[in-house]
DNA sequence: ACATCCATTATTTTT
DNA sequence: TAATGGATGT
């Protein structure tokens, strides 16, 4: 926008727009026509429909640095709602950035929950809650049910804690409280399952605690009935903008319809080709919807990609295509050329693993004509996190550095949650999943009898379990090692309670009373300002003090030195804190702790982890029938559950700017039972066009030799026929692509099993066996032939018991030497 | 109260 | 296979 073009500005625009037209706007400068399109429409519904790579986060950032640099509204008017912190951290990086200002402001960028729980500070007591609840997360969660569960009386084995959990957060993802629950789901968790969400509600709002989905439930709650509540937040909030709109739930729905109603001016984000959270509650019918939910809403669709080669781009585009709700997207890019995706086949998930080992070995070296590449620009992203432990072991026996993505995250380490429970109970006394957590921890004697005598006492006298503790050593319930013990932990938290709050000065004159802690009377005045030591010290006191850290330095396990690592680096991370208050606060809802040594590594990670990442080389390994797409998606939910597949697959090959490699093993342990895989269904869905298929270095050659690089030139090949695009057809062996890929592999006389002494199988062998002939197999070893349907033969192992195999991965048993090796 | 053994059961994960 | 958790034994 020149300034020339001030002067002609057609005169509805309001002056203060128009003054701040003449501003210069960089953060405008190089976004394409639609992009520019989703900034520029400020009022009212608008759906950013954002393919992959299409620069979603730079439109939606440049639209807030629009907002406040057109004085639509001042940064503590919007609300900007991310998923994980992560991309909040990065939104807000950027929006500093476009304004070229450091925001001061933008208080309301955040993740859905960490708003929530600001909100929820300040409303507590409109849900019966204090505003310093506490937020548990899964494993309190957990524990507290199962607790729950064993009051009832119901067998805890049968009906474990952590499904009636899945349950209950699946019915808060709906807005589902304990009295609204349709009548659909009273036979959930053996029809318990109501009285039990029921009272685990009671006993939170008695714990003064909330869990995750609460935050939000509450939330609504609390618009719903107060409507002076609503309408305050109504009013400050006056754009709202919503990241990963597909992924958001009912409740998250219903919060942001409630407090969009009105002004309207909601801007949603999100592609649902990559809605890949359903199974957590995420409904796509939420992007799907919204143009029924807000008729003059404006759909804007990015699809100009800017990250990918147009052979990934189309591999995707062509995969996707096979969903049949959608809202319907193309992606496209303007830049030519680059390398096919390349697909290729392995006789087993172990040589998968060394193939890709040795593919990025001599990707590092530069190969094919390619600039080298480093570690650090490629990833591997698979179904299941299991499958990574093949990679991982091959990766140590090369040596080739890599890192995982994932995992248990760092405040879900025992070791993590053992110290904040220690911090929480000396924060605060009553916090009774606190003092359950480590009484006992270290070993203090008092085992299931003395904890139990704690709680009866507690409960009778209806105070928290600390003073319970207290209650029963007077009375003498406990007695001798353990009530020693006992009182220890009890006089050592009043005194880090007591460092925490700073010294109780004696004042000579003009003295007050004050009611200690404890309950006693105390001539005092605390002295505010400087408490006797940092937090940081604080919380080494404590770990030292308590026994704690001695604790695991004498724990001779492996994994000791480990976590004492990570209390190290709890400790440190306090620094970023005021007080250990303050940590808590946080510490649940912020803490991905991704510290890194510089040094090069691959990427190892889930599909789902890499949703928004990028990278140069990607692999994608393990495309087999029943592991991706995940048999169980697709028997618990259908075409549902394979559509979502797709997108994962979708998801996956969009992550690659240049170089895309899916690959599937025929054979592949599974719950360490060999199992003979097919492969994936979406392989033959990629449109063949962008397609090159890598002959694998043997199929059948999986042992001893080491064939050089395996993506030798001499293997490659092209496919030039069609391949019909199908829907789930079961027999992928039948396909035109795994056809041919079996006649290459003749053509270019692929090694054999080292232990076979026959030579290759041709195509025509299949039709020679019958029925009962005896049959060897490289993994199953040898085993009699039960039944044959098409090319796949139901084979009774004399070891592995009865397998389906595909019948080109058997040889005769006598050509094989009916002799185990 | 603690150690050891056996049975069970296996996606995806943020907050 | 391998990790986990619960029951059993010392």
């Amino acid at each position: 926008m020149s300034s020339s073009d001030n002067n002609t500005l057609d005169p509805v625009i309001p002056l203060s727009q128009r003054a701040a037209a003449a501003r210069p706007m960089p953060y405008l400068d190089g976004l394409n026509d639609e992009q520019r399109k989703a900034v520029e429409k400020l009022d009212g519904p608008v759906l950013m429909l954002a393919g992959a790579g299409t620069g979603k986060t730079r439109a939606l950032t440049a639209r807030i640095a629009h907002l406040i640099s057109t004085g639509h509204a001042t940064p503590r008017n919007i609300l900007a709602v991310t998923f994980t912190n992560k991309a909040a951290r990065e939104m807000r990086e950027r929006v500093s950035a476009a304004l070229g200002d450091p925001t001061e402001g933008m208080a309301w960028l955040g993740t859905f929950h960490s708003i929530c729980v600001k909100l929820l500070r300040c409303h507590a007591e409109l849900v019966g809650l204090k505003s310093n609840f506490t937020i548990l997360d899964t494993d309190d969660q957990i524990r507290l049910l199962k607790q729950l569960i064993e009051a009832e009386g119901i067998d805890a084995k049968r009906w474990p804690p952590r499904m009636l959990a899945g349950i209950i957060d699946h019915w808060k993802n709906r807005a589902w409280r304990p009295d609204t629950l349709p009548a659909a789901e009273s036979g959930a968790f053996n029809g318990k399952g109501p009285k039990l969400y029921a009272l685990y509600q009671q006993r939170l709002a008695a714990l003064n605690a909330c869990d995750f989905g609460d935050l939000l439930l509450h939330m609504v709650a609390i618009f719903q009935a107060h409507d002076d509540v609503l309408q305050q937040y109504q009013r400050q909030f006056a754009y709202i903008l919503v990241d990963e709109y597909q992924d958001t739930n009912v409740a998250q729905y219903l919060w942001l319809r409630l407090l969009a109603q009105g002004h309207s001016n909601l801007c949603v984000v999100g592609d649902d080709d990559q809605s890949i959270y359903g199974w957590r509650g995420a409904e796509v019918g939420n992007i799907l919807r919204f143009q029924d939910d807000f008729p003059a809403a404006k759909v804007i669709k990015l699809e100009q990609n800017y990250r990918s080669t147009e052979h990934i781009l189309a591999a995707a585009t062509g995969i996707i295509a096979g969903n049949e709700k959608r809202l319907g997207k193309t992606l496209w890019t303007a830049a030519k050329g680059g390398e096919k995706l390349r697909l290729i086949g392995h006789w087993d998930g172990e040589e998968e693993a060394r193939w890709i080992g040795e593919e990025i070995e001599s990707l590092g070296q530069g190969t094919r004509g390619l600039d080298p590449v480093s570690p650090e620009n490629i990833a591997i992203l698979v179904r299941a996190s299991h499958q990574m432990r093949a990679f991982e072991d091959r990766f140590l026996t090369i040596g080739l550095p890599y890192r995982v993505i994932g995992g248990p995250r760092f405040y879900e380490r025992m070791e993590i949650r053992d110290a904040m429970a220690y911090f929480r109970l000396v924060i605060s006394p009553e916090d009774d999943l606190a003092f359950e957590r480590i009484v006992n921890t270290p070993k203090r004697g008092l085992g299931d009898k003395a904890q139990a005598t704690i709680h009866d006492i507690a409960r009778r006298h209806g105070v928290s379990l600390l003073q319970g503790a207290a209650i029963a050593i007077e009375d003498g319930k406990i007695k001798g090692k353990s009530a020693g013990e006992l009182a220890r932990l009890m006089s050592d938290l009043t005194r880090w309670n007591r460092m925490m709050r700073g010294p109780l000065v004696q004042v000579t004159s003009g003295s007050s009373a004050v009611i200690d802690e404890d309950g006693g009377l105390v001539i005092a005045e605390v002295e505010y300002g400087r408490p006797e030591v940092s937090h940081i010290e604080l919380a080494e006191t404590i770990l030292e003090e308590s026994g704690y850290t001695a604790m695991w330095q004498n724990d001779k396990t492996p994994e000791a030195p480990g976590r004492l690592e990570n209390l190290k680096e709890l400790v440190k991370a306090l620094e970023q804190f005021e007080n250990l208050q303050g940590f808590l606060e946080h510490v649940s809802l912020i803490m991905d702790n991704e510290q890194e040594d510089g040094q090069a590594k691959v990427t190892l990670m889930t599909l789902h982890a890499a949703k928004g990442l990028e990278y140069p080389v990607i692999f994608l390994p393990g495309w087999e029938d029943g592991l991706f797409p995940s048999q169980r998606a697709m028997d618990e939910e259908g075409i549902k559950g394979l559509e979502e597949e797709r997108r994962l697959a979708y998801v996956g090959i969009t992550r690659a700017e240049e170089l895309c490699t899916i690959s599937f093993a025929g054979n592949r342990r599974v719950y360490g039972q060999w199992q003979s895989q097919m492969p994936s269904r979406f392989i033959d869905e990629l449109p063949e066009a962008h397609v090159e298929v890598l002959t694998p270095s043997g199929l059948y050659g999986h042992q001893g030799q080491r064939m050089g690089h395996a993506a030798s030139p001499m293997a490659q090949m092209q496919i030039t026929s069609d391949l019909p695009t199908r829907a789930a057809q079961a027999d992928a062996y039948n396909s035109p692509g795994w056809r041919r890929l079996q006649a290459r592999q003749g053509q270019y006389g692929l090694s054999q099993p080292r232990d076979s002494k026959v030579a290759a199988v041709d195509s025509s062998a299949v039709v020679d066996f019958e029925i009962g002939a005896r049959v060897f197999h490289q993994k199953f070893g040898y085993g009699q032939i039960t039944a044959i349907e098409g090319d796949k033969l139901d084979v009774a192992f004399d070891k592995a018991g009865v397998k389906k195999v595909v019948a080109r991965f058997v040889v005769t048993a006598q050509s094989a030497g009916d002799q185990p090796f």
